[in-house]
DNA sequence: CTGCCATTTCAAATTTTGTTGAATCAGTGT
DNA sequence: ACACTGATTCAACAAAATTTGAAATGGCAG
């Protein structure tokens, strides 16, 4: 395949990165080139603090355990205690992981007399679907 | 609010949790007798092996450096020396997170001449609508 | 106010993830 | 075969997430 050299940033030689410039291939280039050229691949990416506010919920969702939850509480708001019937962990555990849903806004708590009862949010409903 | 003690399992003795029973409350008893009582909440939660792999899609997509991969390379298939343009990280710590997506099933990549140039799978896709 | 119960919070220990730089691998051209 | 280039792999290290158990909190009933 054949291989093309390319400044960086499509200026000549201010913004050049550490080390030597790699080249590219040919047929990378050219659509490249098509789309805008190497300063437009910036428009193709979401602004860092979506991406941050995204990748937070992403993560919250990384955990079997806590996927278990949100399914446990989907069709009815759960306490505590009954999420742990099915859970079977140690409180505080239990509570790490809730607090982290809670964080990203997928799950809510409210006291209902001495128990906290923890249901799904919009945000919560939709990442199940 | 009223309490309810009930016992593990729907069944009286046998499957007796560490500790004491703990009640709880008589809204979410009720509730939880219309759908089926304790022993259907499993019903509500996929099987392990189904939430594994979705938490582990999950997992590639929390981090910012990773999602910000997949909206480089989703209109366009790109080598890795084009993303490092973007990206400007070090050869292996790219390296590492590409993995990841790729393991994930997110991304795939192809030797063409001496670059490998990755694009987004169809899972990867629809990850991103 | 006192005691109790469900749940959370905290700090220390542990595990998992991510980073770094050197070494290696795979393709190309000589 | 050899040298060169783009990219991955490896092992050591650093950083972040999770687990654990003890102690604290908030609400309730007497």
């Amino acid at each position: 395949m054949k291989r093309v050299t390319l400044s960086c940033c499509g200026k000549t030689a201010k913004c050049k990165p550490e080390g030597k410039v790699q080249d590219i291939p040919e047929q990378i280039q050219q659509e490249l080139d098509r789309l805008g050229g190497l300063d437009a691949l910036t428009e193709r990416v979401p602004p860092a603090t979506e991406l941050e506010e995204k990748s937070r919920v992403y993560h919250a969702l990384s955990d079997p355990l806590r996927l278990s939850i949100l399914y446990l509480i989907r069709d009815q708001p759960l306490c505590v205690c009954v999420i742990n019937r099915f859970t079977r962990l140690s409180g505080s555990k239990l509570s790490y992981h809730l607090n982290i849903l809670k964080e990203s806004g997928l799950i809510e708590g409210e006291y209902h007399g001495n128990w906290i009862i923890y249901s799904l949010t919009e945000k919560g409903q939709t990442c199940l679907d």
